[in-house]
DNA sequence: GCAAGGTGTGGGAGCGCTCCCAAAAAGAGT
DNA sequence: ACTCTTTTTGGGAGCGCTCCCACACCTTGC
């Protein structure tokens, strides 16, 4: 059923390395040739076998993008979709192809299977756990082509992409700053997370610029989820002198910290402002919308990939040491009501 | 530095034949030359190469998820990385590799690009639209595995898993006529989508169980999304005689409904019941949390991908005739506030 | 003791392609 | 016309594996 290079060849009246030079798109081939091999690859609807050309070219023309720890926590929320449609744009463009690793079992074995045997040209690891570092030692140590998403703190020697997580949470807490608050407070996302380690160094660094200090108690770890806001806002309530404004590392914490400010019988934005951290589809369906911080999630994707395949091609070109890049993308302060903007009420107090 | 066979062979003074029924665990190998072969294969970290095994074997181990049309609006809810989940989970049980792929561009382009080359064995398609026809079709007449996620009207005859939309929508309806609710309306999904088709149908068909019609208007013609939802209540509102309970094909178009009633000075749901479809977070975070039916993703793709991968083993046994089947997995009401449970205003009028 | 049947083991062939080199064809220059 | 170069074409080798067949080496049973 499915022909090969020869059969082409012998339909059309060439030899193999014609067919091969054509469909390579190779030079040194009369033009009438060229026309009169593509018109039969055309009709008899061939495409070249990839195994036999991966194992003849040492390129299999698939990237993966393994994502440790597939937890449904970071599966509830469109993030990854988004992430995957960047990539994938990127890949198309390249004539590339995408392989999904979702790593839940053990590490070496997932290693093994994912890397050696050879599937992959390289991999973009979407990184979200500072101990995601012994999959990525691994990689350096072997030579593998790859990207990260995200960062790694032990490693600023590696290839990676990430959102600008500590500016956009400075910008926040300006904002609140700005706007007259004076007793800001933070729901922080898990610390073992790097967008929960960056987004609280940011939230500090704001506050440094507005002039302020963290107050005692001001400052909570949450967990990045609804649940966890929730709890998280509720310590926040209770101590004897209350925020007027809060910056949640994420937008399921802001809403789990909306309903239970409003639990308590008090209002957002009149008696706390919130900003969270995201733009979640939710951010804007929640009532009041919620002010919040937006990554160019797509973007990241796409330049992750765009990056890992021009490191590949330029490998392939014999172009030997590829430095590695840190590239931050911007984030960006999205208005909504939740923060108070455009209340009279703000200046107030 | 990537070792080959006959390498290993050498290193573990045997053939190549011996160190491949090893890695293939073949019998008629002595067990100690066997534990010997794994001791050299493990401390050398070997894997075989995938392209060449591919190339003897005709078969990658890979499967494709293919997404038709990846529009944006179905990745800005999270249905796609549960199904994702599902199926990467019955891939890693099975030894496969999942390889995505988003058509975006020219069908016969894509479809050359995904199916021949034979980088895969078989795929997964995620169909949606009932004019991804095209794709499905060319699949069929070329003979290549190929298990359906969803529905296509024009094909009963293939292999396929769905969640029973039908019925679920039939229980909303239900549901609602059993409250008391005489006067019941829906916002229908593009009925370009099988699950837009197959909800109305469900729908209808539970108006009919309760002994009641159709009413005049009291069917609109939906998107899928907020902004559809929000618009096609307001002219649900708009009525002389308006729906009590109102019944969302998705739960996008439900939150899109929630804000127009309330935009009308309306409440949810003492004067407009709502019942979503879909269960996604959004849903229960929405005020009053939203009454919706709640279909099992990730066992959709979990099962989908088991059956691909069953009768790709089969078909490879040379079990020749696979029959095709067509599997329904239940959809479950899922109680919250919305639909006006519980209050004591349930039976008035 | 020897044929008849296992059980292990090694090596050839070949999967479908690309790469390289040599041969053929076509120009270019005298 | 003839040589020298350049363009175009064809076929061999080989990528790393699996599959098959042949050959060893053991058992048995008479």
């Amino acid at each position: 059923m499915t022909l090969t290079l020869e059969e082409i060849a012998k339909l059309a009246g060439v030899s193999r390395s014609t067919v091969s030079r054509v469909i390579n798109n190779q030079p040194n081939v009369k033009e009438d040739v060229r026309d009169h091999v593509w018109q039969v690859v055309r009709e008899q609807n061939y495409h070249p076998n990839n195994a036999a050309r991966a194992l003849v070219r040492r390129r299999t023309q698939i990237i993966g993008l393994v994502i440790p720890q597939a937890i449904k926590a970071i599966f509830s929320d469109p993030y990854f979709p988004v992430l995957i449609q960047g990539i994938s744009a990127a890949c198309v463009e390249c004539h590339y192809q995408l392989m999904l690793s979702l790593i839940t079992s053990q590490m070496s074995d997932a290693y093994r299977r994912i890397i050696r045997g050879g599937h992959l040209d390289g991999v973009i690891v979407a990184s979200a756990f500072t101990d995601d570092d012994v999959f990525i030692n691994r990689l350096v140590s072997d030579g593998f082509p790859f990207v990260l998403i995200g960062r790694q703190p032990q490693r600023p020697d590696i290839t990676s992409v990430d959102a600008d997580n500590v500016h956009g949470a400075a910008m926040a807490v300006q904002h609140l700053a700005r706007q007259g608050y004076t007793r800001i407070a933070t729901i922080t996302g898990p610390l073992t997370m790097t967008a929960g380690i960056d987004r609280r160094d940011g939230f500090l660094s704001g506050l440094r610029t507005a002039g302020m200090t963290l107050q005692d108690g001001f400052m909570v770890e949450g967990d990045f989820t609804e649940q966890g806001g929730y709890e998280a806002m509720q310590r926040l309530l209770s101590l004897d002198v209350r925020p007027q404004a809060v910056f949640a590392a994420s937008d399921m914490i802001a809403v789990g910290a909306m309903k239970a400010v409003r639990a308590a019988g008090l209002r957002v934005p009149e008696d706390v402002a919130l900003v969270g951290f995201d733009d979640i589809p939710l951010a804007s369906a929640v009532e009041p919308p919620l002010t919040t911080i937006r990554q160019p999630i797509e973007q990241l994707g796409h330049t992750a990939a765009s990056i890992l395949l021009d490191n590949l091609a330029r490998s392939q070109d014999g172009d030997g040491n590829i430095p590695p890049q840190r590239i931050v993308l911007p984030t960006e302060l999205v208005l909504r009501e939740s923060c108070g903007f455009g209340m009279r009420y703000k200046n107030s107090r």
